[in-house]
Parts: C-alpha cells; sequence; structure tokens
DNA sequence: GTGCGGTTGGACTGCGCGGTCCAGTAGCTG
DNA sequence: CAGCTACTGGACCGCGCAGTCCAACCGCAC
C-alpha cells in the first residue's frame, strides 16, 4: 500500500529530498494534531519546519496530498505506539497489558490531543465527501491486529466469540474514550470505556478457560 | 444552566428576534455538522437562513458565541432524539431498547454525519485550549441519564458495579462506534461497540438476576 | 571545468474569511 | 400621531489563506 508503482510519475526523490519531505510531513502531523487540520496553515508548516513555500509544492501536489501523508504517517506512528503489546495480544492478560499500555500512553500525554487518528477521521469525514482511504485503511489495519490476536485466543479455544466484531468494538472503546478523555481532561474515561470492553470481552471467554481479571 | 442571571447585559428579544435567532441557530448547527465548524463561514449561515451579516451580529457577539450555542442547542437535541428509551431505563432489557434506539437513529442517518456532539468536541477541543464548558456540560448531562438508570438497577439489586463508571463506558462506546462508523459508513461499528459494552454491562449483573439477552 | 536536474528562497496574487459600520425599517408604547 | 428600540440590509475593510511563479542554488556526472 505504498512505494507501489502508483498512476502518478512518481519524482525521484535524492537523501536531502527525502529528509525535507520527512521533516515537512512530521511537522505538519505534529501541527494538525495539536491545532487539526483546518487550524494549521501552510505558512505554519512552512515556519515550523525552515522551508519555503515552493518546497512544500514540491513535494506536495496541494494541501490535501500533504495531509494524506500525514494520515499515513500517523497511522504507523499510533501502531508503533503499541508495539509489542498489540502484536503479543495471545491470552486476556496479554489484551489486559495491551490496556494498559493505551492509558499509559494517553496519560503521557496529560490526556490531551486523544487519537490523532480520531482527531483527523472526526474532522475529515464530512457528510457528503468520504473520509479518505488512508484513514480507512489505518483503522482497518488497527482492528486487523487486535483480531489477529483474538483469533489466537479463540483457535486455542480460549474464547467463543467473532474476532472481528470484538476488535471493532475494542478500537470504538479507544476511540470513544479518548474522545471523552481529551473533552474532560482525564485519563478517567479511557479507562472506563477500556474495562468496560474488556469485560465484555471476558464475559465471552469459554467456559472452560473460566472468568479473567478485568 | 440556562436562561440564569448572567453577567453580561442580556438584550431582550421580541418574539420575532427570538425566532430569526433560533432560525440561525438550527441553520447553523445543520451547517457545522455537516461540514464541520472551521468549515462552515458567517456567510454560508448568512445565505442558508436569508439573513444578513449585521443580523449574525446582532444575535451572537462573534463566530464562537455563535459555535456555543450551536452545542447547547445539540446537547439538547442528541438527547430528545434518544428520549424516551433513555430516560425509561430500568433494567438490562431496556437498556438493550435504548442500544437499538440509538443504532436505529445512525442507520437513519446511513451513518454519516458521526455524533453532532462527538464532532464538535473532536474539532473545539484543541491541544491547548479547553474544549468549550457547553460541549463537556452536555456529555456529563448524557452520562448522567445513563447513570440515572444503572443506578436504579444498582439500588434494585440487579447491578453490581458503579454506574458513573458504567456509564462513561457506555457513552465511550456510543461516540467510538460513530467515529468508526461514519468512517466506513457502516453502522456495523457502532452495533459491534455497544454490543461488547453492553456485553460488559451484563457481565455485571448481580448473580440473582442471571444472565440476560446481549 | 560544463551541464543538468533535483532543490530552494521568497515575492506575489486572488480570494474568502471574520468582523465593522451606518443607514434604514418594523413594531411596540404612549 | 410621535418617538423609541429592536431589528434588518448590505457595503466595506484588513488579513490570512492556498496556490503560483521565477530565479537562484546545489551536487553529481562527465
Amino acid at each position: 500500500m505504498r512505494e507501489e508503482g502508483s498512476p502518478v510519475p512518481k519524482p525521484v526523490l535524492t537523501a536531502r529530498g527525502r529528509a525535507t519531505r520527512e521533516r515537512i510531513v512530521t511537522a505538519a502531523a505534529d501541527l494538525m494534531h495539536r491545532r487539526g487540520v483546518a487550524g494549521t496553515s501552510l505558512d505554519d508548516v512552512r515556519a515550523a519546519t525552515g522551508t519555503s513555500k515552493s518546497q512544500l509544492y514540491h513535494y506536495f501536489t496541494d494541501k490535501s496530498a500533504l495531509v494524506g501523508a500525514v494520515v499515513q504517517w500517523q497511522v504507523g506512528r499510533v501502531l508503533m505506539a503499541q508495539q509489542p503489546e498489540l502484536d503479543g495480544i495471545d491470552s486476556m492478560a496479554d489484551l489486559c497489558r495491551w490496556r494498559d499500555r493505551v492509558v499509559e500512553l494517553n496519560r503521557d500525554a496529560h490526556a490531551l490531543g486523544g487519537c490523532p487518528l480520531g482527531r483527523l477521521a472526526a474532522e475529515l469525514a464530512e457528510a457528503d465527501r468520504c473520509a479518505p482511504i488512508e484513514l480507512v485503511d489505518g483503522f482497518a489495519a488497527w482492528q486487523r491486529h487486535l483480531a489477529l490476536g483474538l483469533g489466537r485466543m479463540r483457535d486455542r479455544g480460549e474464547l467463543d466469540a467473532e474476532p472481528d466484531v470484538l476488535a471493532a468494538g475494542l478500537l470504538a472503546a479507544v476511540q470513544g474514550g479518548l474522545l471523552l478523555a481529551q473533552a474532560a481532561r482525564s485519563v478517567q474515561p479511557l479507562e472506563a470505556a477500556l474495562d468496560l470492553a474488556l469485560s465484555g470481552v471476558a464475559a465471552q471467554l469459554a467456559p472452560s478457560a473460566g472468568p479473567a481479571r478485568v
């Protein structure tokens, strides 16, 4: 889904070019996370990166192309931040460890900013226009990672439910929890959301495995 | 929280004035729900309401004041749309009926737009600046309605958990589910989120009551 | 050295935005 | 009727925005 031979001409970049492009994307991602996409002007990005207007338009056709790159970058960053807990899910205890990791990440950020992907999703998905594909793909990838772990649990007979549906519910709990956490400036809603969702997962553990702590 | 003798002079409004003001708020709420706050200009509102610039500034000191009024109006509207299911919660079956109502509302909207409050929250709560008080109050009111119902269940000995925490988790499930539903253009994530959360509530029913359908 | 293409700086443009201002009208009170 | 005030219409302003353009600058190949 990246680096493929796309229909666009794909301008060749030197090492210096790639570095500049990445500087732009990371700074833009940070600004857009803090102030929103609409609240971030290209001049802001220019000032934050010490670049010039022509550079922005050299590497990106327009602002929406930059936003697309930011979305892709944030998807990778969010998934990376949950490693190795996300990919290591193989039991109810692992799931709780992942929960703790997500809460810890939000606590480190002082419950500010919410989820970068959630923020982008809320702002970019308008009623008329569809959410950018990169964003939908990002959520799908996140959900798939969760579903893989839940699938392992099911295959071992520990879990008795559809992994994809559970994963969607867990992801929603994260997003909703982070949204309320940001509004309330407290991690408490995130913890409540995750605990309730995990309790729902635990309720569907196979009887032989017995109940787990939540 | 409304109509109190606030420190601002509170200009007296005639019947006509009130009607115009309400026309502005409702149209602005609709536009901001569809295109976001930043994506809605005062000229858009002006055009949609057939009013003039001076009228907007006659009833609202500036755009942020209009946004505040929109938030308050949406809070009322969202809570109203869930009546009577929201206030009638008194058992696990009632909770499921409320779930069905929320899903139905989103299905009617073709899974577009998400929750008006969620959208406003994501856009207005920036990392630096706090979310508007009206919005935080709105979420708190919503959570309180849920907690009241859960509290009734607990008082009857049907439920064995903290109503406030459960309510926060449920609200997060709604918000996250709606966010993902909007991104995916499908009610499925919302259903998964609510089912998982309700399963978590069911898991905390008092033993004597026995498990309920989820 | 020369040539060339990726790269950079920054002035410039057109426009849409939030916000201001003032003159005019509707509608109520006496 | 007069007079007051809420209300309305619309021209206007300054600014910040996305996007354009062109001249210069590297750094590598030969």
